[in-house]
DNA sequence: GTGAAAGCGCTAACAT
DNA sequence: ATGTTAGCGCTTTCAC
């Protein structure tokens, strides 16, 4: 009755103690052998090995980490939306990154719900997830203050922390956005429609910021009656990009400040397409009821843009996941200086629709 | 000396220990009342809760949990490349299903490398996951029969397990396939490219099956001249579409088993357009030199098909997700049916490309 | 080369 | 309502 130990919890799961008693060895040789430590006879390590294999052992990890210091090998990710492609990119850099130093990447949806993040935070935080890498979607981090002095890097991603200092990757927005206006502006459009995603989030600030920047350079100052900001989702950007087409006096460009808005723009556009409200070739013939088709700029590129023919604001997404691990690493390995920001280059990549003239 | 305990491994972390003395009661008062067990004094309650926030005190999930069983609250999940989104898209809806139980999840991707796969499910064991979902790359699972039967349940997403029994969610790939080809059929084509992915995959190959289906059906035997498989990325897909399109007879529809394949497909397309070899109006001038512009189905829904008007074979992939979530989770709470295999129906969604005449 | 004992931080069992 | 003791599975001394 001493063997099989029962089914209580671990539901037969050996342990080491386990596998030490069938090699005939302590427990401390039989640890010694599976980790390769050296100092252990090579026909005991055999048996040991064999003893494993049978039993079907496998080293808990818990135990082993908690012994080790408490902190496990994974790193926690922590985003609105995983399903979102640009963040999806990210992490796959992230995780490259991290693989090649045997450590696991954990990540975790908000929905975009402050709340619900500070929750998975704590939860990773919990299970002493070795570093921390936020893309956040709340205004105030004053509450990871003593975390990062607590040893636990922590990196911002694609929206920088607010109330802390920590290291941070993100994308020059401001410059992106402006280079976008700049750019339908040189090619002869003065009424630009701006569809921006929730204000409160940084990034999005930061780019209507660059708007201002190149509307005021160009002295048009008021470009906020075609600033349509707050369109969350897909749904949203379709109605509002319906609606400035609508106006009397309709934008001959957009700029769509996220991807998602990029996509809900499209459909706009298709739908007034297809209804026949709007067609590019308008201008040829002047009894046509139908508009000219407007001049479309994405932040962010996506998939298939290139086949659509949209002009986008693109930047390299997973490299900045392999440089947030990058820093994160970096702590890790004892890096100490104040608190880094990477700012990483846009580019516009021209694809046609930038280009439509007005 | 004794206070303070030195910045060995755990830097600086309170534990529950120090919170007891910070709060003058025994250490497992301080558990009591930190996990809300009841039978704790309001007052000391609050003399507790005081003294945690006081001195930064995080509970130790790999401590709890291995004291609790050696068993996490962790689900892990493998798949080839989380940057798809139809993978991201699953991974959502698992996420979703499994925070409304307290479980966290953990993803791993492998580059579709099935020895990376083991190591990560190993590593994911290790580590004690409460249960681990798979979208495998691999083709021989028979070492994971034992975990099987280890109280950690299993379940295969989207693809098939092969040597074990365990639960498994799929698309009906095959009925999915064999719709495509008979609706181009119905439309009068006879001369349909099919390309694939790895033929190796389970899922390809029951795609290729439907396909034989339908062509077996309708008398085409032949088309198998027209079969171009193992096309694994965009690149690799464009390049077969181009010289698809190139051949003396070329087909008059493709069909595209993934949404990998159809992105390349639709650049080919395009690009053959942009050079003059394609034209959607080809057959009203006979002199022209263009050929008239292929019809295509692609397997898998994918963001903006609807904007470029391609037909496709699509399905609930975030229910996927859930639905892979929910076996497992039935599992954990004692279901003990023999493994179930769920599968999922797809539909033909009609959005222009696939009606195509010949 | 190998083993015995102690303890990582926490919670279950049994006191009181 | 609170405290004491033991121990989860492993690794780290330190002894042999």
């Amino acid at each position: 009755m001493s063997e099989g130990g029962g089914d209580r919890n671990n539901v037969g799961r050996p342990t080491l103690r386990q596998v030490a008693a069938v090699a005939g060895v302590s427990i401390k040789t039989a640890s010694r052998a599976l980790r390769g430590e050296g100092y252990v006879a090579a026909a005991t390590a055999v048996r040991v090995h064999d003893a494993a294999r049978q039993v079907g052992f496998r080293l808990n990890a818990l135990a082993s980490e908690l012994r080790q210091g408490g902190t496990s090998n994974l790193v926690g990710l922590v985003t609105g939306d995983l399903a979102n492609p640009f963040y999806a990119t990210v992490a796959g850099g992230i995780e490259r990154e991290l693989r090649a130093r045997g450590l696991q990447l954990v990540t975790a949806s908000t929905d975009e719900d402050p709340i619900a993040e500070q929750d998975l935070i704590d939860a990773l935080l919990q299970r002493r997830v070795r570093a921390l890498l936020i893309a956040s979607s709340s205004t105030d981090h004053t509450h990871l203050a003593d975390e990062a002095g607590r040893g636990v890097p922590l990196v911002f991603v694609d929206r920088p922390p607010v109330g802390v200092q920590a290291d941070t990757v993100l994308i020059d927005n401001r410059t992106g956005a402006g280079d976008a206006v700049r750019h339908l502006i040189a090619g002869g459009h003065r009424r630009i429609g701006v569809v921006a995603d929730l204000s409160r989030l940084a990034t999005q600030q930061a780019r209507i910021d660059g708007v201002g920047d190149a509307m005021s350079d160009a002295g048009i100052d008021d470009w906020r009656e075609l600033f349509r900001p707050d369109a969350h989702d897909v749904a949203a950007a379709q109605t509002t990009v319906d609606q400035l087409l609508d106006m009397p006096d309709p934008p001959t460009a957009l700029f769509t400040l996220n991807n998602r808005i990029t996509a809900g723009a499209l459909r706009a556009l298709q739908q007034a397409r297809i209804d026949g409200r709007l067609d590019a070739r308008a201008h040829r013939d002047p009894e046509s009821a139908a508009r000219k088709l407007p001049a479309l700029i994405g932040f962010d590129d996506f998939e298939l843009s290139d086949v659509l023919g949209v002009s986008v604001i693109g930047y390299a997404a997973e490299e900045m996941g392999r440089t947030a691990a990058r820093l994160a690493l970096d702590r890790l390995e004892g890096v100490n200086h104040p608190a880094q920001t990477v700012v990483l280059p846009t580019t516009l990549i021209e694809r046609g629709s930038g280009e439509r003239r007005p």
